[in-house]
DNA sequence: AGCGCCCCGTAC
DNA sequence: GACGTACGGGGCGCTA
C-alpha cells in the first residue's frame, strides 16, 4: 500500500464547490489511512492510556474524520473496510499479498476503537467477504456516478487513482486534503487514470507481492505505457522496445504480466448495493464520543465536545447577611464537607505577578456567597475588591465566614490549599479535609496538570467558566469522588499522614522566605559581565568573526563549517550538530575556541540563571526570596520548587558556590543544612536485602569503596582514588537503572568495558539484581509501581514492543520506588520537626528543601535544640533495615558550613 | 509580540 | 537511540 507521492511543489487544491452538486459521496478506505497512521506512530513518542492501550492510530483517524467534516462537508458519508478473508484474488494468485505480515498487536487493538469511533460519528460501515474495499469502492464508485452523484474516494492508496474520471476524485487527507482529478493523475503518475493500472501491472508491487514484469521499475513502466498507449500494445509490440532487458521482459512474461493487471484492476461489479440513504452525514452521537475519548483520555479532543457548561451563574445566590452564611452552614450535614473556593489572582495591590502575597493578615476583604442548589453547599468567597461578585455583605456575614473558616469541626474541600492558606493567612483557615489537588496527584502523579479546570473536564465533562461559585461546586463534587478513589486505591494513609498534612509546612516555607546578600550579588553581577565581555572578544577573535555564542546553531556552524573541527560521532536526530560539554571538550584539544566557550557558558549560565534572575525575585515586602514548591508537580512524589527554583543553586564549581554564599541568615541566625547521606543507595540496601550493602550500611562503611573493591578486586584499604570515582559512578547508575551506553558516557569509556562493570556489580550483588527483577515482574503485572508508603506510578509502557519506550519504563521502574521513597520519607520528617518547632514555640524556620536536604533558619540560642530536633526527627523517622544518617551543617551562609 | 519547542545546564 | 527527577534561560520557528 504506497501513498500518493507529491512532488509539485504547490500541490493544487480544489476547494470543495459549494453548491456545484449537493450529491457529493465520500467513501472513505479506512484502512489505508490505519496503516499510515501507525506507521507515522513511530516517529511520534508512543501514545497510550494510562492503563496502556496504545491510541496512536485511533488519534490520528478520528482527526481525519474531524478535518473531512471540516473541511468538506459531506453530504455523504460511509467507511469501507477488508473483511479478513480470502478473496477473489487469494484464488486467482496464491502468492496473492504472502509478503504481507500478520498486522502488528499493537494496531490490531485499536481497530475495535476506530470502529467504534466511526459508529459514534454515525458513519456507516462497509465490507464484503470476499472482496478488499478497494473493489467495494469502486463498485459503490461506479453506481453512485450512474446516479448521477459525484464520489471522493478517501484513501493514501495510490491504486485508487485508477477510478478517477470526470466524476470520480481521490482525496488525500495526509497530502493536506490533496484532490486528486485526471489532470492530477497524469501529473504525478504521468499517465491518465485509465493508464494506471497498465504501469502498475509491468511495475508489480511488493508489498501486495504483485510480480509485474521483471526488471521493469517505476520509471520503465510509465516510459513503455507512454509510448505505446496501453499494456497490450506495449506486449504486442514488444519487439520494438531497444532496451534488451525491458524487451526480454516483456516478451517472457507476457502472462504473468497480464495476470498482474488482473490483480492490480479493481473489480467494480460486485454485489453490494448503494444505500445513499443511510450514507447521509449526520451529526455524531456526542455521548458515545464523549464517553469514546475519555476512555481513549483524548483530553483535547474532549474538550472541543463541550461546549455545554452545567453550571450558571445565575444558580447560586449571594450572601449578603449572617444570616445567610448561616443558612449555608446549617444544610451541611455531619459529613459533608464545605467546599471552597477563592480567589486566586494576587491582590489588586500588588500587581507584580512574582509577588508574594504578603498582606497583613486578617484584613482580606471577603465575601461569600451562598449556594443553595450546590450539594455539598459551597462557600465561594471573593477576595478581590471590584471581583465579579456584586454584593457588599455586611459586617456580621464576614464575621460568620470568618468564624466558620477557623472552625476546625466544619470539614473543608478546597482545590489547593496551599494557595488558600497563602490569600487567608494563616489561622484563618481550619479543618481542610479535601485537598482536591492533592487527590487528583496521589491518584495519578504522571498527569500533566491537576489544575481544576482540567480535573473538572476529565471527570465531569464540565467546562469551568470564570465564576468562583462554580468553582467552588465542581470542589465540592470532586472532593466526594476524587476521595473514594483515594480509599479504593489504598492511598488514604499517605494522603492524611504526609501529603496533607505536609501542606501547612510547606505554606509556612514558603512564607518565611530565605535571606539573600544582595550586595554580593550585584559585585559579582559586575564581575561576571566583564569576565563575559573578555571571554567573547577572545571567541570571535580565534574563530575569526563576532557571532551569537548563546546559539548552539551559530556556534556548531561557526566550530563545525567554519573551523571545520571534527563533528562529534553522533548527531542524530536534529538539525544543529550538539556542542554540549562532553562534545567542546572533546575538541578543546584541537582547537583554542572549544574551551574558551565552555568558559564563556558557564559565566553567562551562572549570570543570567541566578546572579542575575534572584534579585529580580526579592519580596519588596520582606525584601527575602520567597520560592513556591509544587507538591503535585513530579512523577516520584518529590517536590519541585519555582519562581524562583531553589532546588538547582550550584554548588558543584568554587564559581557557583559563591552564588550559594549569598543565601544568608537573618542577623543573629545562622543557617542549618541536614542532609540524609546516600538515602536512594540505604533503601536500595533496605528494598534489596543485598547482605554486601545492608551490612556495609550497618557498619557505617563507604558504600563507594566497597563498590570499588568488589569491582576491582582490590580489599578497601587499597582503593584508589580513581577507582572509588567510577564506582560512585556505577552506584549512582544502579539507582537510575543503568544500562551499558549511559554508564560509558559517563565514564569516558568504551560500551563493553561499562558492560563489564555492570555484570561485575550484579555477580557481586546478587541481592540488587533480584530486586530489580522483582520490581520489573510487579510492574509488567500491575501496570504501576509505589513507593514504600504505597504511593503509585503508573509505568503504562513496560509492556510496550517499542525498545526505547520499554527501556525507559524499565528504568523508571526501578528508580520510583527508591526516590520516591525518599521523598516521603524527607517530607514525613518535615512535618515532624515543624510540629517539633510549634509545639515548643521556637522561632527556628524551616527555609527550605532540596530533595535530600533540608535548610533552616536558627537563631543562635535555637542552635542546639534545633540541631537535636533535625538530627533525632531526620534519622529516626521511620524503622528500616539500615540506618539512616543525617550530615548536620552550621553556617553563615548556604556555602561556608561547619560539619 | 507571544507561544512552544529545542538545546543546554543547574540541582539531587 | 541516550542512566532517574525537576526548572529555566536563550534561541528560534511558528502563529497572530
Amino acid at each position: 500500500m504506497e501513498s500518493v507521492p507529491v512532488d509539485s511543489p504547490k500541490p493544487s487544491i480544489v476547494p470543495p464547490r459549494p453548491g456545484h452538486n449537493p450529491d457529493r459521496i465520500f467513501l472513505i478506505d479506512a484502512m489505508s489511512f490505519i496503516f499510515r497512521a501507525y506507521h507515522a506512530m513511530a516517529r511520534q513518542r508512543g501514545m497510550s492510556t494510562r492503563k496502556g492501550l496504545p491510541t496512536a492510530a485511533i488519534y490520528v483517524f478520528v482527526n481525519m474524520l474531524r478535518k473531512l467534516r471540516d473541511d468538506f462537508s459531506p453530504e455523504y458519508l460511509a467507511a469501507v473496510f477488508d473483511v479478513a478473508a480470502p478473496t477473489f484474488r487469494d484464488q486467482q494468485y496464491k502468492e496473492y499479498k504472502a509478503n504481507r505480515t500478520e498486522m502488528p498487536g499493537d494496531l490490531a487493538q485499536q481497530i475495535p476503537y476506530i470502529r467504534k469511533a466511526l459508529v459514534a460519528y454515525r458513519i456507516p460501515i462497509l465490507e464484503m467477504p470476499g472482496y478488499e474495499a478497494d473493489d467495494v469502492i469502486g463498485t459503490l464508485a461506479t453506481k453512485a456516478v450512474a446516479e448521477n452523484r459525484d464520489v471522493y474516494v478517501v484513501s493514501s492508496d495510490k491504486d485508487m487513482l485508477q477510478l478517477v474520471n470526470d466524476r470520480v476524485h481521490v482525496l488525500n487527507p495526509p497530502k493536506d486534503n490533496l484532490i486528486c482529478d485526471a489532470a492530477k493523475v497524469e501529473e504525478i503518475l504521468g499517465v491518465p487514470p485509465s493508464r494506471v493500472v497498465d504501469v502498475m501491472a509491468l511495475r508489480g508491487d511488493s508489498i501486495d507481492n504483485i510480480p509485474g514484469a521483471p526488471g521493469i521499475g517505476d520509471k520503465g513502466s510509465v516510459e513503455l505505457i507512454q509510448r505505446f498507449g496501453s499494456l497490450e500494445a506495449a506486449l504486442d509490440q514488444a519487439a520494438e522496445v531497444e532496451r534488451k532487458t525491458y524487451r526480454e521482459s516483456l516478451q517472457n512474461n507476457r502472462e504473468k504480466i497480464l495476470m498482474s493487471k488482473d490483480l492490480v484492476t479493481i473489480k467494480c461489479d460486485v454485489n453490494i448495493e448503494l444505500d445513499v440513504d443511510k450514507m447521509h452525514a449526520g451529526n455524531p452521537d456526542v455521548e458515545a464520543l464523549r464517553a469514546l475519548f475519555s476512555e481513549l483520555e483524548f483530553t483535547s479532543l474532549l474538550k472541543e465536545l463541550l461546549p455545554v457548561v452545567e453550571i450558571s451563574e445565575a444558580d447560586y445566590h449571594e450572601a449578603q447577611t449572617a444570616n445567610d452564611v448561616q443558612a449555608i452552614l446549617k444544610k451541611l450535614g455531619t459529613d459533608a464537607p464545605l467546599a471552597i473556593a477563592i480567589e486566586s489572582q494576587p491582590l489588586a495591590e500588588s500587581s507584580d505577578e512574582n509577588e508574594q502575597d504578603e498582606r497583613p493578615e486578617g484584613l482580606l476583604p471577603l465575601t461569600p456567597v451562598a449556594v443553595e442548589e450546590a450539594k455539598p453547599p459551597i462557600i465561594a468567597i471573593s477576595s478581590t475588591a471590584g471581583s465579579a461578585i456584586s454584593v457588599t455583605p455586611d459586617s456580621a456575614a464576614v464575621e460568620a465566614l470568618n468564624t466558620a473558616l477557623a472552625d476546625e469541626a466544619i470539614p473543608k474541600a478546597i482545590h489547593d490549599s496551599k494557595l488558600a492558606w497563602h490569600r487567608l493567612g494563616p489561622d484563618r483557615l481550619a479543618g481542610v479535609q479535601h485537598d482536591t489537588r492533592l487527590y487528583s496527584y496521589l491518584l495519578d502523579p504522571t498527569y500533566s496538570s491537576h489544575k481544576l479546570p482540567e480535573l473538572a473536564l476529565r471527570r465531569f465533562n464540565l467546562k469551568l467558566g470564570e465564576s468562583l461559585a462554580e468553582a467552588a461546586d465542581i470542589t465540592g463534587r470532586l472532593a466526594t469522588a476524587l476521595r473514594n478513589e483515594v480509599d479504593e486505591s489504598g492511598l488514604t494513609k499517605l494522603y492524611d499522614e504526609i501529603d496533607l498534612p505536609l501542606v501547612p509546612v510547606l505554606a509556612r516555607m514558603e512564607k518565611a522566605g530565605v535571606a539573600i546578600d544582595r550586595a554580593a550579588l550585584s559585585r559579582m553581577s559586575s564581575r561576571l559581565e566583564s569576565e563575559i565581555d573578555v571571554k567573547a572578544k577572545e571567541i570571535y577573535d580565534c574563530c575569526g568573526s563576532e557571532f551569537n555564542i548563546n546559539s548552539p546553531k551559530q556556534l556548531g556552524d561557526v566550530l563545525f563549517n567554519r573551523l571545520n573541527l571534527p563533528k562529534p560521532v553522533k548527531y542524530g536526530k536534529g538539525k544543529t550538530i550538539s556542542t554540549a560539554v562532553d562534545v567542546l571538550e572533546e575538541l578543546a584539544a584541537n582547537h583554542k575556541a572549544p574551551k574558551l566557550v565552555l568558559e564563556y557558558r558557564q559565566l553567562s549560565k551562572l549570570k543570567s540563571t541566578y546572579v542575575d534572575a534572584l534579585p529580580a525575585l526579592l519580596s519588596r515586602n520582606t525584601g527575602r526570596l520567597h520560592t513556591t514548591f509544587d507538591q503535585t508537580g513530579t512523577a516520584t512524589g518529590r517536590l519541585s520548587s519555582a519562581n524562583p527554583n531553589l532546588q538547582n543553586i550550584p554548588i558543584r564549581t568554587e564559581l557557583g558556590r559563591e552564588i550559594r554564599a549569598a543565601f544568608t541568615a537573618a542577623p543573629g541566625n545562622l543557617l542549618v543544612a541536614a542532609d540524609y547521606s546516600q538515602i536512594e543507595l540505604r533503601l536500595l540496601a533496605h528494598y534489596s536485602q543485598d547482605p554486601l550493602l545492608v551490612e556495609a550500611f550497618r557498619r557505617g562503611d563507604d558504600v563507594h569503596t566497597l563498590t570499588a573493591s568488589q569491582l576491582f578486586g582490590n580489599p578497601p584499604l587499597m582503593v584508589t582514588a580513581d577507582h572509588r570515582r567510577q564506582a560512585k559512578v556505577v552506584n549512582f547508575g544502579i539507582v537510575y537503572g543503568l544500562s551499558p551506553f549511559g554508564l560509558s558516557q559517563n565514564l569516558g569509556i568504551e560500551t563493553s568495558e561499562a558492560k563489564k562493570f555492570i555484570d561485575a556489580y550484579f555477580e557481586k550483588y546478587k541481592g540488587v539484581r533480584a530486586f530489580i527483577d522483582r520490581t520489573l515482574e510487579e510492574t509488567r503485572r500491575e501496570g504501576r509501581v509505589k513507593t514504600l508508603f504505597g504511593r503509585i506510578r503508573p509505568i503504562p509502557d513496560i509492556n510496550s514492543k517499542n525498545y526505547n519506550l520499554r527501556g525507559f519504563a524499565e528504568r523508571t521502574a526501578v528508580n520510583t520506588p527508591l526516590q520516591g521513597t525518599a521523598a516521603d520519607l524527607i517530607k514525613l520528617a518535615m512535618i515532624r520537626i515543624d510540629a517539633a518547632i510549634l509545639e515548643r514555640e521556637l522561632k527556628a524556620r524551616m527555609t527550605l528543601q532540596v530533595h535530600d536536604e533540608l535548610v533552616f533558619e536558627v537563631p543562635e540560642a535555637e542552635l542546639d535544640i534545633m540541631r537535636s530536633i533535625i538530627r533525632e526527627q531526620m534519622e529516626n523517622v521511620h524503622p528500616l533495615s539500615v540506618p539512616l544518617m543525617v550530615e548536620l551543617g552550621v553556617g553563615k551562609n548556604w556555602r561556608d558550613l561547619e560539619y
